[in-house]
DNA sequence: CGATTTAACGAAAACGTTTTCGATTAAAGG
DNA sequence: CCTTTAATCGAAAACGTTTTCGTTAAATCG
């Protein structure tokens, strides 16, 4: 019960393996009657080239690998199916690893990556991540590599993003815009670039709006699994320590519901007490009470945008071109939910 | 910039490529110097072993494929990162591709899979499977195959799943011990063994306790990402059904939290009014108001147990050794929150 | 009819590793 | 001093494919 191989091809049908592999790719030199007879006997054998064989003829593997901080994660997961949507139709598979925001582990799995030679990466950083050498390293190997969402500026390789800063940005004007005068934010972690990215455009709208900025009225979160208690807690602090706080922007979905879910609980009324923008648009947001007033965040198009700009790198390579790195910012949008309504009595 | 082969390492010692494998490999036929020698030029030189060729003469590839009907999806997600923490742990990598709840997609991929000679493949049937081939097909080729959640009885190969019907009963039987006299079932689709388990297991608890079972009772959902709405119609059309329903076991979190957010907007009292069991303990079922009831799921260690198994099989037939498929069974467990709660009023 | 082109095929090298088996040398034993 | 044994090493085949380059025979041309 061996696998068939071009020999038993070449035997059967008594001619040489080279004009069997040559006939099933359709080189000219081959004639129509063969090249029949080969196609037949191949599909009546049930041939399979041996994809080993032919990584290793070819040094390609059609194989890319998918590095990514958590994968029970509503819009990672929304990612990493648009990158295996995209990476089917053009024949390639894909390696999908976890990071756990760890960067030791993207160390390793970096590494393990290269040396199962993928023909490329796929990367969307650790939040802990602050050297870039194990990236730098892919490229060095003429491997492309494409970051998405969580990305290192400073590494020259392709990025697919949205403009955190903008869309944080919009999210805070339309609190102003509904009246709010006192406007807290719930950021991520230190590191992260689109964390940084929200916090900044978050600071920007107040000035821009002659509203002062108040770093008390900055909490952090960790936005780990656990991100739905951090934002029930934040709530509670919030509540405790400002009392006078009209509206919050809030750096991810899930943390805005933990917020919502305390302050219903506590009877704050939303978004007569408290306005609340959250981000990402993950589809709970419309389903919670009040409805959350959030910016959407196009994740599978994120994936499909990310592998395709990948697979143009792969083929520049293999033509020996140079592929000059390409930053794609994605479009993001605001969308008006119940948790932000313009209130007479705020404005 | 080529990278470095046994060849190099060979040459710049002046010994034979066979030496320098071996001593990488800790053969005992090599010298503690000449080991230690090949190891140090290999470490400078930065040598990778080509793992095309490697998995040429092993014929291995040290990859496995998984195969899921929908990534953005809480449980899955959860069973992927299990099966990919797992895997790690072993120096296995993972290929994952998306069904789609599509019988042909299935059957490509798994083809697909196969001409990639994978070592061994995971999988969780699409609702749509009804016709085996394609997976006899795997073992066929002396390939171990291992399927999870969703399986098919009738296919020889181990299984990692729960007992739905015993689950289903459990939470059934729980809400007629808090009171319910008149329970409707909100299922899954037609075809997937789980779906109909949990059916049959609700109507046998309802039997059980001398209550009739009501067809008009149950409503079926596609249980696809529309699920949240899916809940919020059939919340909709049983109240315009059936008024005298007092509670309801749900195929699935999302769809119950979907009929809750219905309830509670149409002023619907939960639990007393009506009572509702969830399935699968999503995170989001301990966040909504009122929390729900629900049956605990193990997604992350029926991932870890589906590759355990898988690996097993891994092994065996690496030594020759005859597999005999095993089936396992994980526990499951009713988690009592707010949906239910024992009523004066209907006891 | 001889010279040249064209069509069809095959031999062989190469990809980089693993592993079997034989060869060489030195140490041990008689 | 010769034979046996152990310790090191290397030659070579094999994995299955792709691709270059020759070779042969038939067809074309002047």
């Amino acid at each position: 019960m061996k696998p068939v191989t071009l020999k038993q091809i070449a035997e059967t049908l008594e001619i040489s393996i080279t004009t069997v592999s040559k006939a099933l790719k359709d080189y000219p030199d081959v004639s129509k009657k063969t090249r029949k007879l080969v196609r037949e006997t191949a599909k009546q054998l049930n041939y399979r080239p041996n994809s080993f064989a032919v990584n290793l003829r070819t040094k390609e593997s059609k194989t890319i690998g998918l590095i990514i901080p958590e994968v029970v994660h509503h819009f990672f997961s929304t990612v990493i199916k648009g990158i295996i949507a995209q990476a089917e139709k053009k024949g390639y598979l894909v390696i999908i690893l976890q990071s756990n925001e760890s960067y030791e582990l993207e160390k390793k799995q970096i590494d393990l990556l290269l040396s199962k030679h993928v023909d490329g990466i796929l990367i969307s950083l650790a939040n802990g991540t602050s050297d870039f050498k194990h990236l730098t390293d892919v490229i060095d190997q003429d491997k492309p590599i494409v970051m998405f969402d969580k990305i290192a500026k400073i590494v020259n390789c392709s990025k697919i993003i949205i403009d955190d800063r903008k869309a944080a940005y919009v999210a805070t004007q339309h609190l102003i815009d509904t009246g709010c005068k006192r406007i807290a934010h719930f950021r991520g972690p230190l590191l992260p670039q689109n964390s940084i990215d929200r916090f900044l455009g978050y600071k920007k709208a107040l000035l821009d709006n002659n509203l002062p900025y108040d770093p008390s009225l900055v909490y952090i979160c960790d936005c780990s699994d656990l991100s739905f208690e951090e934002g029930k807690i934040n709530a509670s602090k919030l509540l405790k320590d400002h009392n006078d706080v009209d509206g919050i922007f809030i750096n991810t979905d899930m943390v805005a519901i933990g917020a919502i879910t305390e302050f219903n609980k506590r009877g704050v009324k939303i978004p007569e007490d408290i306005s609340i923008v959250g981000f990402s648009n993950w589809f709970m947001s419309s389903a919670i009470t009040p409805s959350l007033s959030t910016i959407d965040q196009p994740g599978y198009q994120m994936g499909k945008m990310a592998f395709k700009q990948l697979y143009k790198e792969l083929r520049a390579i293999k033509r020996g071109k140079e592929v000059n790195p390409k930053i794609i910012e994605l479009e993001t949008s605001l969308i008006k939910r119940d948790s932000t309504k313009t209130m007479v009595s705020k404005t």
